[in-house]
DNA sequence: TTCGTTTGTCCAGAGACTTGACAAAGCGAA
DNA sequence: TTCGCTTTGTCAAGTCTCTGGACAAACGAA
């Protein structure tokens, strides 16, 4: 047998069996709560005596609990379940640029303590101590069972490693976060891109019934873009799938902090905004004037803005022609501009792309904008630890 | 309980632990003959008792055979096996805008006979016609099993129920052609766009080791992709994923028969290339013509080739930025015009990404043209009912 | 109160993988 | 040639988890 052997799957096993229908059952009761054991065994096609027995064990790891009882239906009242959401507690951080958030997240995407620490200049070993700072001021105090760590951060990150592969601002490259905290604190830690983040908060935590596919972009100071399929993250080869802030428009205009020119993070990030913005009124310095001076109707600024939102529409455009996802959804700063600016991304995403793909394809404001990377990164731990949405 | 449950995938069974790690070894045997029982079991992780299990019911099937003895490493010679090629025949059919072609293939993607008919403009119930012709001649002569008829074609198909939602120039709205062949000939029957079945067709039989994510651009007549991502062919929620040839360029000059104008298949299809190069050089009428004027460097013609190219690198561009795949590969009657061709793809395609994903990524030729959808029609077929290369 | 229904659980049974053991088959050294 | 060692393929018993049937508990309605 020769060395180079084909790379295969894993093998099915009893135990593979056992734990796949243990997140059946975990998944249906996230998804929608409450549900009672014969509930459960009408969704998921499994007997009542294995539900049962599943629920016990999933009772014993505090994962789930019994609710009081339902309305019955002419016999036996059923017993009601749900995730116990308090049955874990999760630290989620989003390693934003300008400053680090960290939050200590149950079960159910509930957010129940969270702190923010300026990051004030640092990179390299500084930024990583400001890290350990925000975990340890979150582990304090908390008695619940801590399933782990959850990352989210700017750059492109290889989350099988828990490696940051390379971060412009904070100055990071093959960084192996996601192990160095995993030995400090002795529980699992995932890291990945704070797009790809927000995409799987949305999925995770907003969408019902959970689409297939999802393309969630976040615009901030940067451009990306979350994308799943088939309901799982796509990451792409290197890591690096949803980097849409870095394809060229076209038009080189202004030089691009990633060396190139005409990057659509030159064009439709609010940091390119503020900049042009703050060209042609030089009061405007922040989002906060910028936005302002977007719905006040200020002259010139208002054109800047939209021609930044119709070229995102562009790029929005080919991820619909490429993939023919039906959901978009936006999410960050971006989102207090309003419908004026959603209208305007969504007529220039429609005009770019084939009718028939475009017309079935809604492109909304997501959810949360705040603490999406700080939920998505739970979820994704949330993901991993405990197999909710991940279709084996 | 309410009424829209949500919805989980399949329960695991015993039944279907089986089946998977009968696929597992059924896998392993099509990646790479011959292995031995205790090959299997060390490559698959199963123990040398189940493994021996799983093949004695996969001769019994016929699938597999024992293909005599290896070279003993100290001990006991093992006894080989492999997919028995002839264990199965399949009928593929690519159905052309020019013509239909249809062949009969056997496990191991060889082509053992094959029939091209001219479609002379047939369209509607004609073309079905031709199909029904197709297969009945296909079928005459034939005692090895017939495991299906596997089907590519232009448009947009709904793989899941075997309908052909839309096909321009077929006529076809909402035909339920796999249904209606299926009833016809009681086999199972998969239908599929033709540049999907192409990606599948390269994947399947030409790539060792398999990529995980691969991305196959098909140009002819028109321009489409078939998009592999996580091992299994990706669809998009209404069927369209990779309708690269309908996103628009931006330039609006000539009008699509999509409806809308400057599609990328009015630039860089064949179609679109020997109208252009006929306007300037009437001799050309054909792509013979065009390839042998592009090669001959005829004076305007090479221009009008090469900026194409170029824009098809941008397209090539985008899928690179948005999905990061290492592995692109072209295919169709493009290939003629070679490496010169190749180069500026490939050049534009670099220039419009973000260097540290484009660097990564391997632009090249695919290995077959002609028989690329018949091939690509069966690797679904074999996928669908044989389970290779699917990963549950 | 009684009957029918629904719920949750217990017990036996079946399917598939694993473990341990063993015979068959081959290489190599004494 | 013979013996010992290794590898291969198979057999029998054991374990894990799902399934099916049966039963008690719980509840509404007559």
């Amino acid at each position: 047998m020769s060395a180079n052997a084909t790379v295969l799957p894993e093998r099915a096993t009893h135990q593979q069996t056992r734990t796949f229908n243990q997140q059946l059952v975990l998944r249906a009761l996230h998804d929608r709560s409450p549900f009672s054991r014969a509930d459960l065994a009408r969704l998921t096609g499994l007997t009542r005596t294995s539900v049962g027995d599943l629920v016990g064990t999933l009772i014993d790891d505090g994962l789930i609990e019994e609710v009081g009882r339902g309305r019955s239906s002419g016999g036996r009242s059923p017993i009601l379940l749900r995730i116990a959401p308090d049955g874990r507690h999760l630290i989620g951080l989003d390693l934003g640029e300008a400053r680090f958030s960290g939050a200590v997240v149950n079960l159910r995407g509930d957010i129940l303590h969270s702190i923010h620490l300026p990051l004030e200049g640092r990179d390299g070993d500084a930024a990583v101590e400001l890290v350990v700072q925000l975990v340890d001021a979150l582990r304090t105090d908390d008695r619940c069972p801590l399933l782990g760590i959850g990352i989210g951060a700017p750059g492109i990150i290889d989350t099988s490693t828990g490696t940051v592969r390379w971060s412009v601002n904070l100055n990071w490259a093959e960084l192996r976060l996601g192990p160095l905290l995993e030995q400090r604190y002795g529980v699992p830690v995932v890291v990945a891109n704070d797009s790809h983040a927000a995409a799987l908060a949305e999925l995770t935590f907003f969408r019902r019934p959970r689409p297939n596919n999802l393309i969630v972009i976040k615009v901030g100071r940067g451009v990306g873009a979350g994308i799943i399929l088939n309901g799982q993250l796509f990451q792409g080869d290197g890591h690096g799938a949803g980097e849409v802030g870095h394809v060229s428009m076209g038009s080189a205009d202004a030089p691009c902090r990633c060396g190139r020119e005409g990057c659509l993070e030159t064009i439709a990030s609010m940091r390119a905004l503020v900049a042009a913005a703050g060209a042609v009124e030089p009061t405007i310095t922040d989002e906060g004037g910028l936005v302002a001076a977007f719905l006040a109707d200020v002259t010139g600024i208002r054109r800047i803005v939209l021609d930044a939102a119709r070229q995102l529409g562009v790029a929005i455009g080919w991820l619909i022609g490429l993939l023919n996802v039906r959901h978009v959804l936006l999410v960050g700063p971006v989102a207090q501009f309003g419908d004026d600016w959603l209208g305007e991304v969504r007529r220039s995403a429609r005009a770019s792309v084939l009718g028939l793909l475009a017309s079935d394809t809604q492109i909304e404001f997501g959810h949360v904008h705040d603490d999406v990377v700080v939920l998505g990164a739970s979820a994704l731990l949330m993901e991993q630890q405990l197999g909710l949405g991940l279709v084996r």
